[in-house]
RNA sequence: GUGAUUGUAGCUCAGUUGGUUAGAGCGCCGGUUUGUGGCACCGGAGGUCGUGGGUUCGACCCCCAUCAUUCACCCCA
């Protein structure tokens, strides 16, 4: 034992034993009951994709952490000797796959090469892993699975509405408080016309993405070193600081983007929203977050995230609408919304504010003794039937001592323990005890199922 | 990719200016109780101190390297 290595697994990836698969399970069942309500459909695609496919969609930050895939084969057989200096190159030469960093362009992929098939609009749900190649951190792991959510095929604003809806009631059921942020990045990119910079709309959103976490002047500070000058700043300092309420904000945002047709339709946007929401009785915090930028490249609309209020980790659901990302892939005039819920974030979320129900874990409901073969033999059919009344139970394996047998059901959780020996064989009878009480019951074989209900 | 942090028993961690057989709690196994668990008491197994070098009479402790971990930044779910 000590000479062997212990085992291991990856950098950034976990094992889920039953007591998480349990916790998992109950969110993918939420999340996926929720999704369904509203009309989505099943979807699932491979977990690797043609690099192609992937590259150059999520910024160069993105196209850093792609896993790639090694050819199969001798990858390396024809590579010319000059290409072993330039990795960047080499990588590309020898891998022609990569493991899916997201769950919307694969969809745009799936929706482009099946175009014909689809009812437009077309409106799935998907929940899988998806791998990053980031260096792990708190709530940040390189495989971690996604429940997405997009409709494409339509521009009505009432589907942004609907994810709104969704993630209402998601976490509504969970049991968390969130803020739902929103923001467009029509405003994002008027901003950046009214200020004479629109070449400059990355470098604009990356810096105001982090007014919270920095501050305005070292915003300020980033948008100087960006290059743009000091009345292009003060254009946009009074946006950032916006105050009051949703009306107040659309208010002073449609004065500062006049100028931009870009920008106040970002605006309009973003009032014809809010005023779905306001009439459609959503309970968690809405609001308009002139901060948010996220860094996804292929955004054109609205732009979501979610936070929990109680718990600090990140955003847990982030999202947006996208109106170009099946045009790359040669299908024009598609333009898609969608939203991704984070599950493993929303796991620790929901740990670390003890919101799992208690019983989430579904084990057997009663454990039958093992005392030997006869006993066995007296117990099976009584197992059997309870199973096909749909009653979980197990019957021990081994036989052993029943302390040994206690200590079992104790440990996986079991609240109920049969004891049938030669006493209760012989009376056609079964004991059964009740594992948190100690309480027993001499009960007939046709008694039992009644009596753990 | 950048900057830190930690690495001693299955787990959580002690280990005094470097000194002999490296400790605790929990867990595990066994016994008190050969058909009645959780409690209690008694006993036991289990570690080449992440790995590889170096300094030293002597290293868990100091130095270098390496791997792994965790956290923050970047970015993001």
């Amino acid at each position: 034992m000590a000479q062997i290595q212990k085992p291991s697994i990856p950098k950034g990836t976990r094992d889920f034993g039953p007591a998480e698969m349990a916790g998992r399970n109950y969110i993918f069942d939420t999340i996926r009951s929720v999704f369904k309500k509203y009309g989505f459909n099943p979807l699932e695609t491979p977990s690797m994709e043609n690099l192609s496919t992937l590259l150059g969609k999520y910024g160069d930050e993105g196209d850093k952490l792609l896993f790639k895939i090694l050819n199969s084969g001798d990858a390396f057989a024809d590579v010319e000797p000059s290409l072993l200096q330039n990795s960047n190159a080499l990588s590309l030469r020898v891998c022609e796959k990569g493991l899916r960093y997201d769950l919307t362009v694969p969809f745009a992929r799936y929706v482009v090469q099946h175009r014909n098939d689809l009812a437009f609009p077309f409106k799935r749900y998907q929940i899988q892993p998806v791998w990053r190649a980031d260096r792990p951190q708190k709530g940040r792991y390189r495989e971690f699975y996604q429940c997405d959510v997009d409709v494409i095929g339509s521009n009505s604003l009432l589907n942004e509405l609907e994810l709104v809806q969704i993630t209402d009631e998601v976490f509504a059921k969970l049991g968390v408080n969130v803020c739902i942020k929103i923001n467009n990045r029509k405003v994002l990119s008027g901003l950046s016309q009214v200020i004479g910079y629109s070449d400059k709309l990355v470098d604009l959103t990356v810096a105001i993405d982090k007014i919270d976490k920095i501050g305005l002047d070292a915003v300020k500070a980033e948008l100087a070193e960006c290059g743009i000058d000091e009345k292009g700043i003060s254009i946009i300092e009074p946006v950032l600081l916006l105050q009051g309420t949703t009306a107040e904000k659309l208010a002073a945002m449609k004065k500062v983007l006049a100028p931009s047709p870009v920008g106040t339709k970002g605006v309009e946007e973003l009032e014809e929203l809010f005023g779905y929401i306001a009439t459609a009785g959503i309970r968690q915090d809405v609001e308009i977050d002139l901060s948010l930028a996220r860094g996804l490249n292929y955004y054109t609309g609205a732009i979501f995230e979610v936070k929990a209020k109680d718990f600090a980790i990140g955003s847990i659901c982030g999202g947006g609408r996208y109106d170009d990302l099946t045009g790359i892939f040669g299908l024009p005039d598609m333009s898609g919304v969608g939203i991704s819920f984070g599950a493993d974030r929303i796991y620790d979320v929901l740990e670390g504010l003890n919101k799992f129900p208690k019983d989430a874990i579904e084990g057997s409901k009663v454990l039958f003794s093992n005392m030997g073969s006869a006993e066995v033999a007296y117990l099976l059919p009584i197992v059997a039937s309870l199973r096909a009344q749909g009653i979980n139970c197990e019957i021990y394996p081994d036989v052993s001592k029943l302390k040994k047998q206690f200590d079992y059901a104790d440990k996986k959780g079991i609240p109920y323990f049969i004891i049938a020996g030669e006493q209760e064989i012989g009376d056609g009878i079964v004991n059964l005890k009740n594992l948190a009480t100690g309480e027993q019951k001499i009960l007939k074989k046709e008694e039992i199922a009644a009596a753990l209900r």
